[in-house]
DNA sequence: CGCCTGACAGACT
DNA sequence: TAGTCTGCCAGGC
């Protein structure tokens, strides 16, 4: 299928496709969009590629997040709080650690056909 | 062409 | 869950 990761406008389009399809009020880590995106193993640069998409975009990427469920440093979104409150608002649990409640809201491809 | 960095992840503690 | 170390892969210098 492809050898390389190499981030082409093709690869970046299919990470944007991937991105763009998180439910709303579920968050996805880099390397499951990576795996999705027929990139296993290449979660660092859905990472770069997520950098590089422009706000115009219209893609969700404050719902990709780590696989801890933490946010990325202040440089992103204009700081984490404000991509926590981007979530909060799509009905995304905090715990108090200011971490997201992965267990209950990290994607899984499955559902995009079951809803629970 | 080698070395360092990074919006990451997994294993172990 | 968090901290530390190692592994992976592509990009920049």
């Amino acid at each position: 299928m492809r050898d390389s990761t190499e981030i082409t406008p093709a690869v970046s389009r299919e990470v944007h496709k991937v991105v763009a399809k998180i439910p709303h009020g579920k968050v996805a880590a880099y390397g499951q969009v990576a795996e999705l995106s027929d990139i296993p193993g290449a979660a660092q640069e859905v990472g770069v590629i997520m950098s590089r998409v422009s706000s115009g975009q219209n893609l969700p990427c404050h719902r990709v997040v780590n696989k801890v469920g933490a946010m990325s440093p202040e440089y992103a979104f204009g700081g984490a709080e404000r991509q926590r409150a981007m979530l909060e608002g799509e009905g995304v649990r905090f715990t108090s650690d200011g971490h997201i409640g992965m267990v209950r809201h990290t994607w899984s491809e499955f559902e995009q056909f079951s809803f629970l």
